[in-house]
DNA sequence: GTTATACACTTATATAGGGAAGTTTGAAAG
DNA sequence: CTTTCAAACTTCCCTATATAAGTGTATAAC
C-alpha cells in the first residue's frame, strides 16, 4: 500500500515485516536484541538514535520509542536524556528470582495434595503477638500443613492467623485449597499486600522427619506476612523445603535471540 | 495555561498536575495504584476504560495506555483486548527476589575488601570440564576468594576459568577489583550472558572456618556460569555466603502508595 | 426457539507531529 | 588561552487521530 522510500545506506540488518503477526515495536525489540546477541552491540556500545532507527525501519517515532522502553524495562538498555541510549553490561546485580518458576511444587498442578496436620486456637505468644500486630494472649489459628507432590512431601507449612470472628477471612483460610490460593492468588483475595522473604536454614527434628531427611540438611525457607486492605497483619507463616529438591535459578544478559 | 474543562462528573479522586516534574502517565499509574491501595479498586475488579480515563483526566489516549502498561508490567492489573482491565489479586508466586538487594555486602561500597586466597592453574577435572564445556584435563585457572564487609568475613568464592591466552578476559578476571565488576557490570565486559542459581548448602570445614562460623551452619550458595559473545562458557564459580547474616526479602501486591 | 448478523464496547497497534530538557560541540568574545 | 554562549543533537514527554481486533449483547431472520 504504501511506498517503500528508497534507502541510501543498505539494511545490513533484519527488517520490520508489515504482514506478521508481531506489531512493529516487538519486532523492533527483537531485532535490537538480536543485535547485541550477535555482537554487533556491545556493552556500553550507543544505539543509533531514535531518529536513525526511525528512518532505517521506516517506523513512526512513537514505534521507535516503544521498542526502546521494552527494552529500558527489561534493564538490556539505559537511556540517558541528552546523551543516548547505551548497552547495558551484563551484572549478577541484575538476577532477579521468581517464585513462580516453584508453582508446581506449591500444587499447582494434578498429584499435588495438602495434608492437614494441624489446626487449632492457641495464644499468641511474644513473638507471634509482635508480627501479627495484637496482644499477647490473644486467640489465633495455628495450622500445620504438608503439601505432597507426587508421593514425595515438597513443603511443611505453619501458619498463624488472627482469629477474629468479624473478618471473612478465617473460614476462607482454613480451606484446604486455600493454600494455593495464597500462592497463586484468587479473585476473593482479601489480602492487599504482603512480605516474603527466603532463609536458608537447618532442618530440626521434626522437620526432618515429615519432609523425610536425613539429619543434618540444609532447607529453603519462605517467611511470608499478609495484610488485609486495612493494612492490619493476617497471616504470617512459612513453608520449608528441602534443599536438594529446589532449584532457583534465572539468567542476566540476554534472556533469548 | 491552559483553560481547565468544565467536567460534568466531579473527581472524587485526584487529579493530573501539569506542573508536575512527575510525567503525567507517572501520575495516572500512581493515582491508580492508591485506589487500590485504599480498597476503592479490589482485586477482580475492572478499571475504568481507557477511554473514561480519557476522559476523566483530560489525558491522552497515549498516556492513558502507557499507565497501564506500567501497572501490568507490575503484574498489578492484568488487561484482556475486547473485555478491559482488571486488577490482580495479590499472589505469593508473583514474588521476584533481585540479587542487586545485596549489593552492599558485595564489595560495592567503602569498608568492602577482597582478600586472594589462591590463584593458580589446575587441569579440568570431569566435572569442571563439563561445565565449561572443555576437555578434561585442560588447563583452567582456578581462584578462590574471600570478600570482607566491615570487618567481618561476608562471602567465600570460588571460580573457575577458562585458560585460553587468546582470550582476554583472563587478564581482567585476575584482578582483585574485577569481583565487583562481575557483580555490578562494566562496559568493558566481556561477557554476554549468564546463569545464576541459588541454593542452600551446609557449610563445609573449611568454609566455616574462613566464615567464622560454627558448625553445623545453613548458608546461601550462589552459583554462576558466565559465557562469552560466542555462547562459550568462560566462569563457573560460587558465593558463599553464611544465612544469618543475609535478608533476601520482596513485597507482593501494592508496592508503595 | 435457534441461528445469524450487526452494533457497541473494549483493548491493541500505529501514524504524524510538536515541544521540553539535558548534553555536547564549537564558534565567538574576552 | 580561557570563558561564554548559542546551536545542534540527543532522549523524553505528550497530543491528536486512525485503524485493527477481540468480546459481548441485542436484534433480526429463519
Amino acid at each position: 500500500m504504501a511506498h517503500r522510500p528508497q534507502n541510501k545506506v543498505l539494511q545490513e540488518t533484519a527488517s520490520i515485516d508489515r504482514d506478521s503477526f508481531e506489531p512493529a515495536y516487538a519486532q523492533l525489540a527483537g531485532i535490537l536484541r538480536q543485535s547485541m546477541a550477535d555482537g554487533l552491540l556491545r556493552p556500553g556500545d550507543q544505539l543509533p538514535s531514535e531518529a536513525q532507527l526511525v528512518e532505517r525501519y521506516g517506523v513512526s517515532p512513537m514505534t521507535v520509542r516503544r521498542a526502546i522502553n521494552i527494552l529500558a524495562d527489561q534493564g538490556v538498555v539505559v537511556a540517558e536524556q541528552g546523551r543516548g541510549t547505551f548497552v547495558k553490561p551484563v551484572a549478577m546485580s541484575a538476577a532477579t528470582f521468581q517464585l513462580g518458576q516453584l508453582e508446581n511444587l506449591f500444587g499447582n498442578r494434578e498429584g499435588t495434595t495438602v495434608q492437614l496436620l494441624e489446626a487449632r486456637i492457641i495464644a499468641a505468644d511474644e513473638r507471634v503477638a509482635r508480627k501479627l500486630a495484637i496482644r499477647e494472649g490473644k486467640r489465633t489459628i495455628y495450622i500445620r500443613r504438608l503439601l505432597w507432590n507426587s508421593g514425595e512431601p515438597a513443603f511443611y507449612h505453619r501458619e498463624y492467623l488472627v482469629y477474629d470472628p468479624t473478618r471473612p477471612i478465617v473460614e476462607a483460610e482454613l480451606e484446604v485449597t486455600a493454600l494455593q490460593q495464597l500462592f497463586s492468588g484468587s479473585s476473593e483475595s482479601l489480602l492487599k499486600h504482603g512480605e516474603i522473604s527466603i532463609d536458608a536454614t537447618l532442618l530440626d527434628e521434626e522437620e526432618s522427619r515429615l519432609l523425610k531427611a536425613t539429619q543434618p540438611m540444609a532447607a529453603f525457607c519462605f517467611e511470608h506476612l499478609f495484610y488485609d486492605f486495612d493494612d492490619r497483619p493476617v497471616s504470617w507463616g512459612w513453608f520449608i523445603g528441602r534443599a536438594d529438591r529446589l532449584r532457583f535459578t534465572t539468567q542476566v544478559g540476554l534472556l533469548l535471540g
